[in-house]
DNA sequence: CTTAGGG
DNA sequence: CCCTAAG
């Protein structure tokens, strides 16, 4: 009854309800595009360098004089972070500043002007993104070409400055395009793409281009606690981080704020140069982060999104674009050295042992083609085997476990600092082994020689490849028995490990390529190898990941619990864990814009809903208004008493149930018509038909 | 990307 | 909120 009183006044508003829709060319133009980020590359940087570190770790394997003030300053993400990472005597700062800093700059400036506010929403998810953008990036690329057995690895540091220089036939033209586009012109296509020479744009392009260090320009300070920041501050002693299964990703910042990022996502594209995480991205990092998206390569073509030409586009995973081959097609200095041992390894520069894990930006300049980090496995790229039986390789990278640094953004910046430095600082501790994979395999056994393990034949070099694996020696994470019964505290015994094993005799045949279903479930987990006792956790976990995908080799999530180099806060690290959003009751006062909304358009056209009604509410995509409208006729039907949250008043119920009943029937009417529609044209063609037969 | 619907 | 199939 009341229903029926409540239609009379309710559908008047309904009338506009016929407007139809603009075409979706141009509907989508208004849509807000948001393009890659320039952070993530940074994200990528950071990383490598902490990889870098590792390998420098290894190679120089002497004792570290902690004590130098090398100031790396490296900006990371769209937080106004400088990241000082002070370790040993050599600054990380050069390339993975020089970037990428010019955009935080920007940024920065950005947000003096218009709301420091906006400071906190600076996010890592980008971060995350990005890195995992990159690496599927190669991934996708080579895969085109060596179909399976790709593998990929962290690039140590220059990956943007052309590290990949040496051999990239074998990789995508848009892996080119990555690599040049961030060499040369990533920053200025910026700046001439959008018009815009701020001053304060122009001077932190300038000078990041120019020495990395100038980076530490003073930004305005994060002021903004009084809003959306939920997390507890954190203090300098308790540096809030954790290692998580997100893979190569260096977090910062608060958790759940991804939202915030709208602001400055509109902030920042007027540069045309940063995008925060959308939502989508989110999902295919966290797809890519799933097990199964690692199963092979034609999986990952989602990334092919990524481009890195400064982040000015993406690469939308259907356009194959072919340019720009010559670019990248490097003045190549490879720098070989070669080894006379059993076999010739030819190691770029970079390479372990080398030294030269952090170049400086001059050298960079010089060198950096050959300091390519990467792994050569695209096939005929640098690995050949040489007329007698020796091998040869050449190494660009090895794959280094991520590392997951979570600081809530109340943190502190001396905070961040020591999170950054005792996660290194833990991973180097533990002291670091080389690992050897081989088709997708982790090859343990040492005795075996190489053409006992099948690493010679000159078309399987490319299924080589090498891991920076943690020991044993770290401390064990405080966090694998909550979150994952199945991760045994790293300090476990070995035999713990053995015991959650089921395939006890894998060591065995390692090289055989048949011994590896895949494993993805929990159960089976860790059950993949047998590797010797004295092998770390995080070999097994990689092992096991390994199996699951032959042709990616990452060093799974397992991996960095495993490592857990930081301590961690659990339940940031839970819901980080999850990614997922963070809940965002809607207010009464939403529900109304909601309900008028829909009153309006219908319940058939949440984009328009949402551009409506909530088109500067970026956090409200039109599939939660969508679904939040179902949860509405969902509780206008329930009694007051079931409900639960915030109580929306009544008569919003009632006009939610009204339009709702309204456009139901709407839609009911059109798809009948429609029902009825291809009912005449089945008719007629029957009829034709009957005449047909008739004839 | 949007919609629609299940989870 | 998330995820996905469809379009």
């Amino acid at each position: 009854m009341v229903f029926k009183k409540r239609l009379d006044y309710g559908f008047d508003a309904f009338s506009v309800s016929n407007v139809p829709r603009a075409p979706r060319s141009i509907r989508r133009r208004v849509r807000t595009k948001r393009t890659v980020d320039d952070n993530q590359i940074c994200a990528f940087k950071l990383l490598a360098s902490l990889a870098g570190k590792l390998l420098e770790e290894k190679s120089e394997s002497s004792a570290v004089s902690n004590v130098s003030e090398g100031h790396g300053n490296v900006s990371i993400g769209k937080a106004v972070v400088k990241q000082e990472i002070e370790y040993d005597d050599k600054p990380l700062k050069t390339e993975c500043v020089e970037h990428l800093s010019c955009k935080e700059s920007v940024v920065a400036s950005d947000w003096t002007t218009e709301n420091s506010d906006n400071l906190k929403e600076f996010k890592h998810s980008e971060n995350n993104a990005i890195l995992k953008c990159t690496l599927a990036k190669m991934q996708s690329s080579y895969s085109e070409q060596t179909k399976g057995d790709l593998k990929f690895a962290i690039c140590k540091d220059n990956v943007a400055y052309g590290s990949f220089h040496g051999d990239l036939e074998g990789c995508s033209p848009n892996f080119r395009e990555l690599c040049d586009g961030i060499r040369d012109n990533g920053v200025k296509r910026e700046r001439e793409a959008n018009g815009l020479e701020s001053a304060p744009f122009t001077v932190a392009n300038s000078c990041s281009l120019k020495d990395p260090l100038h980076l530490s320009m003073p930004f305005p300070a994060p002021i903004n606690t009084d809003r959306d920041v939920k997390l507890p501050s954190c203090n300098d002693s308790v540096p809030n981080a954790s290692f998580s299964r997100h893979r190569n990703s260096i977090k910062l910042g608060s958790r759940d704020d991804d939202e915030n990022f709208s602001r400055f996502n509109k902030l920042s594209n007027r540069f045309m140069a940063s995008r925060p995480p959308t939502r989508i991205e989110d999902q295919r990092v966290r797809k890519f982060l799933t097990s199964k998206y690692w199963k092979g390569a034609p999986e990952l073509k989602d990334f092919e999104n990524f481009r890195a030409d400064g982040g000015i586009r993406p690469l939308h995973r259907k356009r194959k674009t072919y340019y720009n081959y010559d670019k990248c097609q490097y003045g190549t200095l490879y720098k070989r050295r070669k080894l006379f041992d059993h076999s010739s390894i030819v190691t770029s520069d970079g390479g372990i042992g080398s030294g030269s894990v952090f170049n400086s930006p001059e050298k960079v300049k010089n060198e950096n083609k050959s300091s390519s980090v990467a792994m050569s496995h695209g096939g005929q790229q640098a690995s050949h085997k040489s007329s007698d039986s020796h091998v040869k390789l050449s190494i660009k990278s090895f794959r280094i476990p991520e590392l997951y640094i979570e600081v809530p953004e109340s943190a502190t910046v001396g905070s961040l600092k020591r999170t950054v430095m005792e996660a290194v600082t833990a991973l180097l501790g533990g002291r670091i082994h080389v690992g050897v994979l081989f088709q997708g395999k982790k090859v343990r056994d040492d005795s075996r020689t190489l053409s006992q393990s099948g690493i010679s034949s000159e078309d399987n070099l490319d299924a080589l490849g090498f891991t920076l694996e943690p020991g044993p020696a770290i401390a064990p994470p405080p966090l694998c028995s909550e979150d994952h019964p199945l991760l045994l505290p790293c300090g476990a015994a070995p035999q713990n490990l053995t015991s959650t094993r089921t395939t006890p005799a894998m060591d065995t045949k390692i090289p055989d390529a048949t011994a590896d279903p895949p494993l993805l479930t929990n159960s089976e987990k860790a059950t993949d190898s047998n590797y010797k006792h004295t092998s770390s956790q995080t070999d097994i976990l990689t092992d096991q990941k390994l199996s699951e995908s032959r042709a990616l080799v990452l060093v799974p999530a397992m991996n960095v619990e495993a490592l857990s180099v930081v301590p961690a806060n659990q339940k940031i690290r839970k819901s980080e864990l999850a990614q997922r959003r963070t809940r965002r009751p809607f207010s009464v006062s939403e529900v109304e814009a909601l309900v008028q909304a829909v009153e309006e358009l219908g319940t058939g056209r949440w984009r328009d809903v949402k551009l409506r009604a909530f088109e500067n509410v970026d956090h409200r995509t039109y599939v939660d208004l969508k679904d939040k409208w179902k949860t509405l006729v969902h509780t206008a039907k329930i009694s007051p008493q079931q409900r639960r949250g915030e109580p929306v008043p009544q008569e919003l119920l009632d006009r939610v149930m009204t339009a709702h009943a309204y456009w139901s029937q709407y839609q009911a009417k059109q798809q009948g018509k429609h029902h009825i529609r291809t009912l005449r044209i089945t008719a007629s063609q029957a009829d034709r038909n009957g005449v047909m037969v008739a004839i």
